[in-house]
DNA sequence: GCCGTTTTCGGCCCGACTGTTTTCAGTCG
């Protein structure tokens, strides 16, 4: 059983005991449906875990979903849910996948309408709907009716999982919109919100927040934004515009004196927010996006914050990166001023995954620039090291010779451009296959040319996971092979990418010295942030690279950065914050 | 049912929004 379906096996059944009696069972509820989550973002596939006897490290998995659990893997079932389940029309179970149906709404539904057939429960609802049946019922209306309809259409066609862009796509609208907004002066202060401030890897709408005293001429000048499709909303203080695309953005205007509260409370993530609204109410205080107030003082007015240090300085703790902020640990770290000190884009000395237009024949796609080119590039960001690591030329129709040629004249190319560029250290890398079988794909002649490689795979991605495994601890094994890149394979909203044994990699890459890419590809961003976390929690070295094809591209720089601050990655995990000579030697090892 | 810098017992996040309601229930972020 996946971790999903062990999810949404626990959330059916906190939706089964709401509607029993949802007084007398709240907490156990709240319990299944935080496990539920858990499980949900956990990175360990929960069977791995149950044959470690890890279960209980998941948080919100205590000895009694521990027990459920176990007997789940072992006989395929619980007692204690179908008991718990045994009651409730299976029906009402599909329909809670549906965006707002709650177990209330979807039982009530069911049970009124006698749905039986989990498997069409949603075609029969939607045809009761239609007949106007619906709006008879007590406490439904002609309009719930029609939202009812609505939310089953919209299920069906999957827009709210495929509207989600990538990160990197959403950050440039907004710095659009952010520029264009600072333009005018009522805006004192503008901030992105939300899973956008985070810079979660997908995102939903682009929500803003401005500090202003006339917030009135904000939304204005916001309503008026040249490149808006429509209006969908213009309120006081929020407005919502359409831009093309399709895309919603969301603004809210706050004055400056609240701007810190405000800015924290939309900014999230929901878990961290319950973590802290928790820990205040422990010593009496209320918070909310208004600010905190004393909980029993009924009349009491909030104490705003302007600044997010302000709030986070009131409730004890430091201040807390936006990036981290997931309720996975930075909460009680930022109580004792021990939140680590994360990686910068000002750190980033180099960028070792470049493809040139250096024609080398290469397997998979040539870059659009000269080596020289990208050399240039590097300079004016500042780096004083670059690696080339264009894809090895083609084996399929090439011989062993031809290939060797190619790179030794890349080579002599490098050469040239390091004479006329004295200021930058080049490297002499190639991206290299990692073949079915785990070998390379070019010999250990071709590889004697090179400083070091990166290897990655590049085909063959349903390998089963342990086999996959095997090639890839293969391939990273030789003494070349110095960094797996992309290493997950995925393309976000494209394809999940292969299965791997993570713990087995990373352990791998400590005692071996390898390091793991962090790839900036704006559909990659591979490895993702959690198993980053992961590998930085083992002491594996990674290294952030751009992966890029053409000179501006380079620039993506700060979209690895942000995935490694969001794994907690500081400045000494990151190799490619190393000066030349140190980096050199780690290549050598 | 979970969990621990006031707790191994006694707590458990907050507010907005919507639609159906004359004071609230359900859902969401």
């Amino acid at each position: 059983m996946s971790n999903a379906e062990i999810s949404k096996l626990l959330r059916n059944v906190a939706a089964s005991y709401a509607t029993k009696d949802e007084k007398k069972y709240y907490f156990q509820i709240i319990a299944y449906q935080k496990a539920a989550e858990a499980i949900e973002q956990s990175t360990t596939e929960l069977k791995d875990a149950h044959k470690e006897n890890a279960l209980e490290k998941i948080p919100g998995v205590g000895p009694t979903i521990r027990k459920h659990l176990e007997e789940l893997f072992e006989t395929g079932k619980v007692k204690h849910f179908e008991e718990v389940m045994q009651d409730v029309p299976k029906a009402m179970f599909p329909l809670l996948d549906i965006p707002s149906f709650g177990p209330k709404k979807a039982f009530k539904l069911v049970t009124f309408f006698d749905l039986k057939n989990p498997a069409t429960a949603m075609n029969d609802l939607e045809k009761i709907a239609m007949d106007n049946k619906i709006a008879q019922l007590e406490g439904f209306g002609e309009k719930s009716q029609q939202d009812i309809l609505q939310a089953i259409s919209e299920y069906r066609q999957g827009t709210t999982k495929s509207a989600r862009m990538v990160y990197p796509f959403a950050h440039e609208i907004a710095e659009k919109i952010i520029e264009y907004m600072k333009k005018h002066k009522a805006v004192k202060e503008i901030q992105p919100l939300g899973s956008l401030r985070r810079k979660v890897s997908t995102i939903g709408d682009v929500d803003l927040a401005v500090a202003s005293k006339e917030p009135e001429k904000v939304i204005e000048h916001f309503v008026s934004y040249p490149y808006k499709e429509r209006v969908i909303e213009r309120g006081p203080a929020t407005s919502s515009i359409l831009i093309s695309g399709g895309k919603h953005i969301d603004l809210m205007v706050q004055q400056p004196e609240r701007f810190g509260s405000l800015l924290q409370h939309f900014t999230g993530s929901k878990h961290h927010n319950i973590h802290l609204r928790e820990l205040a109410l422990k010593k009496g205080l209320s918070l909310s996006e208004y600010g905190i107030k004393h909980k029993k003082d009924k009349d009491a007015t909030f104490k705003s914050y302007d600044t997010e240090e302000k709030f986070y300085k009131a409730l004890g703790m430091e201040w807390i990166p936006p990036e981290i902020r997931e309720d996975t640990g930075e909460i009680e770290l930022a109580q004792k001023n021990a939140v680590p000190k994360l990686v910068e884009l000002s750190d980033i000395r180099g960028d070792f995954h470049i493809h040139s237009n250096f024609p080398l024949k290469p397997s998979h796609d040539l870059g659009r620039n000269t080596i020289e080119e990208m050399v240039k590039k590097a300079l004016s960001l500042g780096y004083s090291t670059i690696g080339f690591s264009e894809h090895n030329p083609s084996v399929s129709n090439q011989s062993k010779k031809q290939i060797y040629d190619h790179i030794a004249r890349r080579n002599e190319e490098i050469d040239k451009v390091q004479s006329r560029h004295k200021s930058i250290r080049i490297f002499k890398l190639l991206e290299i296959d990692i073949l079915v079988g785990g070998s390379l794909a070019i010999d250990d002649n071709a590889l004697s040319l090179l400083d070091g490689a990166l290897v990655s795979i590049h085909s063959s991605f349903s390998m089963e996971k342990k086999a996959m495994t095997k090639r890839v601890l293969q391939g990273l094994s030789h003494p070349k092979a110095k960094i797996l890149s992309h290493p997950t394979g995925r393309l976000i909203n494209e394809r999940p990418g292969y299965d791997l044994e993570w713990d087995s990699l990373f352990a791998f890459a400590k005692e071996h010295n390898k390091a793991l890419e962090i790839n900036s590809w704006p559909v990659r961003l591979d490895l993702p942030d959690a198993l980053v976390k992961e590998a930085v929690e083992h002491g594996v070295k990674l290294i952030i690279d751009t992966d890029s094809h053409a000179a501006d591209q380079m620039d993506n720089m700060q979209y690895g950065v942000a995935v490694a601050r969001r794994g907690w990655a500081t400045r000494d995990a990151i190799l490619n914050t190393m000066e030349y000579n140190k980096f050199s030697n780690w290549l050598k090892e």
